[in-house]
DNA sequence: CGGTATCCGAGTCGATACTG
DNA sequence: CAGTATCGACTCGGATACCG
C-alpha cells in the first residue's frame, strides 16, 4: 500500500532524530484539540461560507460564547476567515481558508483509522451502504 | 492527487448527513489528545518494545505519575500492550499493538499538513494564496 | 525498577445575563 | 443578528512523597 510506504518513510524521519519538544504532529493535534473545533470545520466544509446563526443552528448544543471563542481561535490560527458586513441588518460570513480546507485529508485518514479500529457501527450510522 | 480524491469522497459522506454528536474523527482526536500520548507512541514506534525506565529517559520532562497514567490510558484504549516479568529484578515491557501502529499513517498525514501550513522550521502563516 | 497516592494550580467548558 | 462579560464546575497535568 502506498500510504504504508510513505508512513515508513516518515518513521525513518522520526528515527533520524526528530526532537519531541517541537513536534509538528503534537502542535497540529493541539490546534485540532477542543470540543467544538472539528465540528465547526466540518460545518464550514459543507458550504462555501456560513453565518454565525447558521453554525449555531447546525450545532444546537453550542453556546454563543463557545461558538465565538472557537471561531476566534480558528481565525487566529488561519483556518477560518471572517467577513463582516456592516449593513442593516448586519451579518457575518465565515469560511474556511485553504489551510483549513487542507485539513480534510487529515480528517479522512483519522476517519479511516476510526472505521477500522473503533468500529464502523460504533462510529455512528454512516452511509456505508452495501460496502 | 489520489488523497484529494478520497478526501472529496469523504466530504461527500459528511454531506450525506453524518451526525456530529458521535463523530469518529472527534473521538479519535480525543484518544490522541493529551500532552504525552503522541510522544509515547513515537517512542514506542522506534523499537519493538520499551521498558518504563527507557521511556522515562527518552522523555526527560515526564514524571512517573504522568508516564504511568498515560501508559495505562493507552493500554486501556488498546494502543499499547504491557507485559510484566516478575523475576528478580522485575521489569516491564511496553509495545505498540497493531491498532497503535496503525496510527502511523494518521501521524504522517498530520505531519504533511504541519510541514505545509505550520512551516518546516517556524510557525509561519503558511502558503496562503489568494484562496 | 516500576510504580501509587494525594494535593493543587491552570486551563477548558458551560450557564447566564446583557449589548450594538 | 452576532456577539461580550462574568462566574463556577470540572479536568488535566505537575509536584511531592512514599511503596512492593
Amino acid at each position: 500500500m502506498k500510504t504504508d510506504q510513505t508512513a515508513q518513510d516518515y518513521l525513518r524521519q522520526v528515527l533520524a532524530g526528530e526532537p519531541d519538544d517541537d513536534c509538528p504532529v503534537r502542535r497540529t493535534l493541539e490546534i485540532l484539540n477542543g470540543k467544538w473545533r472539528t465540528h465547526i470545520i466540518y460545518e464550514l466544509c459543507k458550504k462555501p461560507f456560513c453565518r454565525f446563526g447558521e453554525l449555531k443552528r447546525a450545532l444546537p448544543r453550542i453556546t454563543s460564547t463557545m461558538l465565538t471563542s472557537t471561531l476566534r481561535d480558528l481565525e487566529r490560527l488561519g483556518i477560518v476567515r471572517r467577513e463582516q458586513y456592516n449593513e442593516i441588518p448586519p451579518h457575518v460570513e465565515y469560511s474556511l481558508t485553504e489551510k483549513g480546507r487542507a485539513l480534510l485529508p487529515v480528517f479522512f485518514e483519522i476517519h479511516r483509522w476510526a472505521q477500522r479500529y473503533l468500529g464502523p457501527e460504533a462510529a455512528g450510522p454512516g452511509p456505508e451502504s452495501g460496502d
